[in-house]
DNA sequence: AGATAATTTGACCGATTGGTAAACATTACA
DNA sequence: TGTAATGTTTACCAATCGGTCAAATTATCT
């Protein structure tokens, strides 16, 4: 008989990490370009390549699926703003951060998808990250800013207004990717729009609020 | 018999106005919190008061009833940037467009977020939209602001990205909601929100792009 | 090899989905 | 007021939804 699955902490079988594997993958695939409720466990199914009955084998349901995505994908998705240092020069690693940022909406869109998918319908399963975790390193960064406009060394702004346009501006890349493609025709939307968006979003946030030396 | 539903373009009863008015209302108080896919007829039937039946005799599908909504609501949303005045005071007009978007933001986030779920799971209903009417009004925007540029009124820089960024900052407070509020806790998250991030973007805007005089 | 545990599948379940048919009720207008 | 058009509801449909179950298959270990 199949062990039950809480028992499978305490060990892995090298199938189940691969399709543990499999599935997240499709899963991803699937709630990024469709929402939670969009989404449906046989098209997860059919994207990972494995039988609905066999999928929730390894996850029982829809949610402990999606669950399971998002702790996965959180981490690193927070990995950007948790390199910022408050010792490094101010106006190299905010534009560390933003090209860090774009970086990963080009590379990962689904990951950025997945999340504005969850915050746009109210984060239904995600409430407690946000107030959490996010919350408390958003806090600690937004010193460090506030810090660095108190020492003269950048502009005086409100930090959270300053991170809240920089998650935006670079997550539109990814979240609203078609919508900039389909603006910008196809003679610009090609790979150079990251470029130009790179570009436009240095020059916007340095010049507008690091004071010129 | 009932009148088949062409033919209604001709005459339209009291009644109609009133229940396609109450229908898309709570069309939009659906749609815009779930989506298309994870919205149900049922839902929305709920919301605006009447049983399904009825409400499929005034919008055949439930994608008769997402277009109609887009639709009506498209020519509003983009008012906004119609209003950029090629004749005005660029550093105004611009203050004034994010304004403007930022009041929408606060006033109407449904239709934003309306938007926001349709372009984010690929604009499957919206995509001649896109690269029609609106990718015309950016363009046409959008060398307003070169030319201002090239007069050496603004700085130099990509206006499709500048359009963007404003678009991406604003609209970032009625789909994120959520998220913003969740981030600055319950003593920062008031009314007021949206005067600090009025102030910020304003900042961040003009004294990055609008030569000093 | 054989026993045991892990994995996979097809058949199936009740609930919900978008949508229909037709009877019924109401309105508008002569 | 009568009647035809309009509006509303009840009952229903096939398809799909998330999820279960037991049987069949495969991997693991002695």
């Amino acid at each position: 008989m199949a062990i039950p699955r809480a028992a499978k902490t305490q060990r892995r079988t090298r199938i189940q990490e691969e399709k543990e594997e499999q599935i997240l993958e499709a899963a991803l695939d699937v709630f990024s370009a469709r929402g939670f409720r969009g989404s449906t466990i046989d098209q997860i199914a059919e994207v990972a390549g494995m039988s609905k009955p066999n999928l929730l084998y390894y996850f029982r349901t829809k949610e402990a699926m999606h669950r399971a995505l998002i702790d996965r994908v959180l981490y690193t998705w927070l990995e950007p703003l948790r390199a910022f240092d408050a010792d490094g020069d101010p106006e190299s690693e905010i534009c560390n951060y933003i090209r860090r940022k774009l970086e990963m909406a080009r590379d990962f869109p689904r990951e950025s998808r997945l999340f504005a998918n969850e915050v746009l319908q109210g984060a239904p399963h995600i409430e407690d990250e946000l107030k959490g975790p996010l919350k408390e390193l958003v806090d600690e960064k937004a010193e460090v800013i506030r810090t660095w406009a108190k020492a003269g060394k950048i502009a005086e702004c409100d930090p959270y207004h300053l991170i809240f346009s920089i998650w935006s501006t670079t997550q539109h890349y990814a979240d609203f990717d078609v919508q900039v493609r389909a603006v910008l025709g196809q003679e610009h939307a090609g790979a150079g729009r990251f470029e130009d968006a790179g570009r436009f979003l240095e020059q916007l946030f340095t010049s507008g609020l690091v004071r010129p030396a």
